[in-house]
RNA sequence: GCCCUCGUAGUCCAAUGGACAAGACGGCCGCCUCCUAAGCGGCAAAUCCAGGUUCGACUCCUGGCGGGGGCACCA
């Protein structure tokens, strides 16, 4: 009985052994009350078993509270029954201290899980365009996506990052073009690339001697490798760069064109021909092969999700901008039409980050104007920690407000380093104890006479972090991530404010004491891990 | 017009059916002979509107209002 997971599983088995119902008993919760004196732990099963046993919520909790005291024994020091029917329950120092104990055995994997069913999963993001530099909001879509793939992985997914290259359109040949009239001192097209990145390309000589199509193909391979450059500046790294142009050139769009009209899926209409995506749920079909031939970047993307497919992964996410959302109908019909399971499908769109000048006017970002910011200025002024962690504080789904003149001083308040520094606190704190002393106290974890509140608060702050994980990897919400670290961080400084580590008597004091601080450094550390945030020992 | 999404303190935002809505910034008042003041304590301040479901709603449903996005044989 040493972890909390236990304890809800004995509550469940005691709700299940009232109601003789265990459908009902799954959907028992054991939460952490919204206040210290409402206990440590508290469950919603009586009034959810209420109306099946036709009592009284309250009276239904105290059946529970003794169905509990045969089953905990003394691990439950004492229940009440609050408000409509709420058990809370006061567990013993014996049970908190055993969970502590758990922590340090977790070690560096303490909330990691095993490895989960249908474990393989490819996440694609980012997935720029190549013709220009990576902007804010490429920088949102790349830590995101990167710290999905750290929670998945974490939690026990098989992960492969993904990158996918729009490199075989039209906007491949007008890249080309206007690094060539750069080279040649005439002005850009006004449809083509205008930032001072594309002089950056191609040395002028060269570009010159190249005919289009080189040019092009080298353009933009130059633009990917600044691109791929700022990523691993950012922290990011790719498993696979997947070329668009490769699908057209092994003939693989060729080929799942062939099996959908093999499958009746597509039909000929208008001279161009149509997938019935609308027999899956889309809100009309969709062209596969434009009248004039030219097959749309709809076909490549089922090449490509036919080529991931085939790669055998049980799940294939896409972290797109919200401008994408409306794909989500046709690529899970895509799927569908393929013969697989549209579920297997998950479409993330990310809202927008908005840049806001000085007086909170909204800045219209764009490339044309130039007027955005680059992941490379983000990273050059307020760094990496503090950018992923903006970033990453907020849910995807609500877009991101960035003060473009405030973005060098707001570093300063960005709470990253509030976490940051609890962390090299606790590392600065435990190199004055010595790692002989931490050693030994790691022996020597004990129930203390009497846990202060603070020391109670941290450890049950602690406890709840496996369950803050699984919620943020089941909803790919890394944000929980980031609003979990600093409210530990933030238990953390209140509990070293009220307790005195070094020193601290009894002896078992300062032991559990030293332990608590340990587990939480490396809780805090696998947090900032997980965001892909640095953990210094010093600051 | 239709579809999706978001509306929470002055500002940025958390809370996907639980108890008195969390935190940060900004504001006001206080704190370094004390394991890091990048810190600590205190005060003021919020669920867009109207119905509904529920023992219980920021959360779910209906209808409004407001912001953003999408409704191509563009990429």
């Amino acid at each position: 009985m040493g972890s909390v997971e236990q304890l809800h599983e004995t509550v469940r088995d005691a709700a299940a052994t009232l109601v003789g119902d265990s459908a009902v008993a799954r959907a028992v919760k054991l939460e952490r009350p919204p206040r210290a004196e409402l206990g440590d732990y508290s469950t919603n099963a009586a009034l959810l078993l209420a109306p099946k046993l036709g009592l009284p919520p309250r009276d239904v909790a105290q059946t529970l509270a003794i169905e509990l005291g045969s089953r905990l024994g003394s691990v439950l020091a004492r229940t009440e029954v609050a408000g409509p029917g709420f058990l809370n329950l006061f567990l013993s120092d014996q049970w908190l201290a055993a969970a502590l104990g758990g922590v340090l055995e977790a070690g560096d994997r303490f909330g990691a899980a095993e490895k989960a069913a249908a474990a393989r999963i490819d996440v694609e993001f980012v997935s720029a365009n190549p013709t220009g530099p990576l902007h804010i909001g490429h920088a949102r879509g790349a830590a995101y996506g990167d710290a999905l793939s750290r929670l998945l992985a974490f939690r026990g997914f098989e992960i492969t990052r993904e990158f996918y290259i729009n490199d075989y359109g039209s906007q491949v040949r007008k890249l080309g073009e206007s690094v060539a009239a750069i080279a040649r001192g005439e002005p850009v097209a006004s449809d083509g690339y205008h930032g001072d990145y594309v002089a950056t390309l191609v040395p002028a000589e060269r570009a010159l001697q190249l005919d289009i199509d080189e040019l092009s193909r080298e353009a933009l391979a130059a633009c990917l490798e600044q691109i791929r450059a700022s990523l691993e500046r950012f922290g990011v790294r790719f498993d696979v760069w997947f070329s668009e142009r490769s699908l057209h050139e092994s003939g693989a769009v060729e080929r799942v064109l062939e099996r959908l009209a093999a499958n009746g899926e597509s039909y000929r209409s208008e001279g161009a021909l149509w997938l019935r995506t609308s027999t899956h749920g889309d809100d009309k079909d969709r062209v596969l092969e434009r009248s004039d031939g030219d097959t749309t970047y709809f076909a490549s993307d089922i090449a490509y999700l036919e080529d991931k497919r085939s790669r055998g992964f049980d799940r294939m996410i896409y972290v797109w901008g919200s401008d994408h959302h409306g794909y989500e109908a046709r690529m899970k019909s895509a799927c569908a039409a393929l013969g697989g399971d549209p579920e297997t499908v998950e479409l993330i769109a990310l809202q927008f980050v908005h840049l806001v000048g000085g007086g909170g006017a909204r800045v219209a970002m764009s490339k044309r104007e130039g007027e955005y910011v680059t992941l490379d200025e983000l990273v050059e002024q307020v760094g990496v920690d503090a950018a992923r962690y903006f970033l990453l504080a907020r849910s995807h789904d609500t877009t991101v407000e960035l003060d473009s003149d405030l973005a060098v001083s707001r570093s300063a308040d960005n709470p990253v380093y509030y976490v940051q520094y609890a962390h090299a606190r606790i590392a600065s704190l435990l190199a004055k104890l010595g790692s002989d002393r931490v050693e030994e106290a790691l022996g020597e974890v004990a129930p203390v006479p009497s846990l202060h509140p603070s020391e109670r608060a941290l450890l049950k702050r602690l406890l709840a972090f496996p369950a803050d994980l699984e919620d943020a990897a089941e909803r790919r919400a890394p944000h929980r991530v980031a609003t979990a670290v600093l409210d530990i961080a933030q238990q953390f400084t209140a509990f070293y404010r009220d307790c005195h580590v070094v020193g601290a008597k009894p002896r078992a004091s300062e032991s559990l004491r030293i332990a608590l601080a340990l587990a939480t450094q490396r809780t805090l550390a696998i947090s900032l891990g997980l965001l892909g945030v640095s953990a210094p020992d010093r600051m």
